[in-house]
RNA sequence: GGCGGCGUGGCCGAGUGGCUUAGGCAAGGGCCUGCAAAGCCCUGUACCCGGGUUCGAUUCCCGGCGCCGCCUCCA
């Protein structure tokens, strides 16, 4: 049993699913104008880590996130930068996945455009405005708030409550402030699909209804994203799937913010780093390693330094790796230690607790390594394999050995020469030669292995 | 103003009414090693402030102070 924070009611409950053995969860995607920062980032992991960590429990997972390639935004950036807004899109969008890969973030299942599903929505909208959820006015047609009991579940306030809140002038056409546009009318020179409210594009808040129930179908399991998308942008989907009286999402799930000095970090407060200039500047695995050790739905400080100590840890793993190689001279086969494999499980049925999962895999990690020190090979392997088991399932897979050149081989076979014959001065001297070209020598009571 | 969250050791970050007081990184000491690397062991006055409840509170309650999020596009 799966228990997972449920935004709608506001406690930790169970995951039921609609189907045994199966999960079909829909995540939002992004808005694809400008480059993806670090809270992009963490949102990618952590349903990664989720979606990774269900299959991993036999489910089969069916995993949507859309692209929004349609939007005021991105008109807006296309205009700046004097190009079609589908060709910004395109492009933004293939900086996504390309980040996306070198987080080593799995596809989605199914990862729709909005712009392809522009005929559904007019579909469903035109369902909204016969349910008499919707009405006309100057500028598009708008989503009717009143009319949908409960509005406002997702916030956990009241329609009334949220109203006392209204901090903004809002737009004039609409009839109350929460109501919110379904069909944008087209203005001169914006990109514009035919429907009965006349040339436009859809809303944002409706792209993801359709599309996660085209692919997912009524009722779909899970429905994940930033908690800044909890309203009101998925509790408009809701509220527009109660009006079309069609089930929607039964848990939804959100996870909060990277902050930078405190603050959240946002494209609009200027304070946000990119992924790619994370990535170049580091391992990409340590970003993963840094979010995985806050819990989710907590708040996490990035600085170049925290990102700094994840890597750090991270070559702790991957000299554990080295030492447990299943095809390496130590490699014993025997099964994972069971006792851990449940401890990881446990805690990541409990919320997605990855911080109580890592601290019991660094654990067994020392553990392991105690083992093979006093000798106990047997343990200390099952015990090894049942940790690289647990890291592989959340995404963290030790560093390929890359081949050292047959130069830096031919040097590490001269030094195990000179070491032999106790020439320790030459040996160093071929240490320090081997080193120039980028690899470590660790020696062992098996022989000398090398590394990056 | 409404709703919600947070304040933990040098840094990051879990957690709990008392028990061996997570885990990672960093620091100091040690073991191992020809020397390293890797590994292991040990060490450090941690729980924002003030009341209250309690035999006992970092943990529960009340009140402060500070910070943050949503209510507007936003992962």
């Amino acid at each position: 049993m799966v228990a997972l924070y449920d935004t709608a009611s506001g406690v930790r409950r169970e995951l039921l699913l609609r189907r045994p053995g199966e999960l079909a969860m829909y995540v939002c995607g992004p808005t694809v104008y400008d480059a993806a920062h670090l809270g992009h980032g963490r949102h990618m992991l952590v349903w990664d880590v989720a979606r990774r960590f269900f299959a991993s429990r036999g489910l089969a997972v069916t995993y949507v996130s859309n692209i929004t390639d349609i939007d005021d935004k991105i008109i807006e950036r296309a205009a700046l930068l004097g190009i079609p807004p589908s060709e910004l899109a395109r492009m933004e969008e293939e900086r996504w996945w390309k980040i996306s890969d070198e987080l080593g973030v799995l596809r989605p299942t199914h990862a729709p455009r909005a712009t392809e599903y522009v005929p559904d929505m007019v579909d469903f909208l035109r369902r909204l405005a016969e349910a008499g959820a919707a009405y006309e006015a100057a500028d598009g047609l708008y989503f009717d708030t009143s009319s949908v009991p409960g509005y406002g579940l997702l916030a956990r306030q009241s329609l009334d409550s949220l109203r006392a809140g209204a901090r903004v002038a809002t737009n004039v056409a609409k009839r109350a402030p929460f109501d919110f546009a379904l069909w944008k009318a087209a203005k001169p020179g914006e990109p514009s699909w035919d429907s009965p409210w006349g040339p436009g594009r859809p809303g944002w808040h409706t792209e993801c209804v359709v599309m996660s129930l085209d692919l997912l179908g009524e009722g779909f399991d899970l429905h994940g994203g930033g908690m800044d998308l909890a309203f009101p942008h998925h509790e408009n989907e809701r509220a527009q799937a109660a009006a079309a009286q069609v089930g929607f999402a039964g848990h939804w799930a959100h996870h909060a913010f990277v902050t930078a000095g405190g603050e959240k970090m946002s494209k609009s407060a200027h304070n946000f780093s990119t992924l790619a200039s994370l990535t170049e500047a580091h391992d990409p695995r340590s970003y993963r390693l840094l979010v995985l050790r806050s819990h989710y739905r907590q708040p996490l400080e990035v600085t170049p330094e925290t990102v700094s100590q994840a890597e750090e840890a991270l070559s702790r793993l991957d000299a554990f790796a080295r030492r447990f190689a299943p095809e390496g001279p130590l490699g014993i086969a025997v099964a994972p230690e069971e006792a851990l494999l449940q401890a990881f499980v446990a805690a990541m049925e409990d919320d997605l607790d990855t911080p109580a999962a890592l601290a019991a895999l660094f654990e067994a990690l020392r553990s392991a390594n105690t083992l093979a020190d006093g000798g106990d090979a047997q343990r200390a392997h099952a015990l090894a394999r049942a940790v690289l088991e647990c890291f592989a399932v959340l995404g963290l897979e030790p560093a390929a050995g890359s081949d050292a050149s047959p130069e830096v081989k031919e040097l590490l076979r001269l030094r195990d020469m000179a070491r032999r014959d106790r020439d320790f001065a030459a040996a160093d001297h071929l240490r320090e030669r081997i080193s120039a070209l980028g690899w470590v020598v660790e020696d062992t009571p098996l022989g000398s292995r090398l590394h990056r």
